[in-house]
DNA sequence: TATTGTGAAAGGGTTCACAGCG
DNA sequence: CGCTGTGAACCCTTTCACAATA
């Protein structure tokens, strides 16, 4: 089974489809043409119907997409049509911002665990959990089914969190750590480095005048 | 003055490449080969030198990069020789978890101001800042001389906020609110979105064994 | 000799353009 | 007729490979 590589950028798109969606069905609309979903995201409409074929044909010709149907369609591509156990490694600020943050909730995803090694903060109630010494964490991940990790540890732990978690059979892991973590194949990863978000602003502030593209 | 386009993924590996530099720092190297640096990030030689190249030759050949000097020769390019003024657009959970992040403040971002639009939220003390409302945002931003805006608003005030940001001058603008915001050319957006993010996790495990490429 | 800096080649994602079809 | 689905063309980024050189 090799059914071509998809890029993380093509499935970023899909995300966002997603939500033009439920615009557009919000507003009424029964049938959305690429080209007025390219509009909402700032794209070509062939880019659309590319990343959409990829999955099937959808669309009717001369009328466009059916919005219900494609929404739904979407949801299952990405793996919205079910629910998800992730667990929380760092119970800091960040942490309980994300614990807290309704969208990952209705979206499908549940923080059944949050860790620490702080023996001052494990034992603390978050909402109804309690948090869990770190030391534990595979046993946790195991018990509670854990299938999604999200590292909010400080940079120098974030590796070693995230070895624990591979081996606790974690396939998954979202970091907010400033740091490169290295995963085995297999394991996905992705990063969100808001001190490099934040130093490509002062880049472009910096060089106003040369032109930073996409890529 | 058009000294060629740089990709934003571009800019995101100088600021990977200034953190290896810390780090071989801290190991106590004296130069660095484009090879060392390369390992660290899970790339290729050529890419790095590629990188480095765009901005002056920094390295001697059959010795390296001599790290001290190109260290800080990345802090000019990535704008981190000077601090920047940086207002918050929301006051919830998210934004004080950022606020308090003190990674900001140590390469060079103060967040000067705090704004919202809930009456009960506005007044408060938030360290020695207070919440502003968002009413006199272009106000505040003006006599502050803020130049870079976080939003971390609700996804319906986000375009609002992001015009009053715009219009109040200033040019960057980084974005959690899981809304595609549209901006005049000239400004620079940057967009954390952790539902998209999640939701690549979800992808990937769905479709396990399928390749999911960089792109 | 080891490693940089860089043209040339390769690779991969995006856009074009049009045949196909409702 | 309008819009999808898609092969081909295009373009940008990455990698290769080697001349240049400390």
């Amino acid at each position: 089974m090799k059914p071509r590589a998809i890029s993380e950028s093509a499935v970023r798109r899909l995300s966002h489809y997603l939500r033009f969606l439920d615009e557009f069905e919000a507003a009424g609309a029964t049938t959305v043409s690429s080209d007025d979903l390219a509009q909402k995201g700032g794209m070509t409409s062939a880019q659309v119907r590319k990343d959409l074929s990829r999955f099937g044909s959808f669309g009717k010709r001369g009328l466009g997409y059916p919005v219900d149907e494609l929404r739904e369609r979407l949801r299952q591509i990405l793996g919205l049509d079910r629910r998800w156990r992730v667990c929380l490694a760092g119970a800091g600020r960040l942490g309980a911002a994300l614990y807290q943050y309704e969208g990952f909730r209705r979206q499908g995803f549940d923080f059944v665990a949050v860790f620490d090694r702080d023996p001052v903060k494990v034992g603390r109630r978050w909402g109804d959990l309690e948090v869990e010494d770190v030391a534990r964490l595979g046993e946790v991940v195991a018990a509670k089914g854990i299938e999604m990790g999200v590292i909010v540890t400080p940079r120098e732990s974030a590796q070693e969190v995230a070895d624990l978690l591979i081996e606790a059979g974690v396939e998954a892991i979202l970091n907010f750590a400033p740091k490169k973590l290295t995963v085995p194949h297999g394991v996905t990863l992705r990063d969100v480095n808001l001190a490099i978000e934040i130093e490509g602003l002062s880049f472009a502030l910096t060089h106003a005048g040369e032109i930073v593209t996409a890529g």
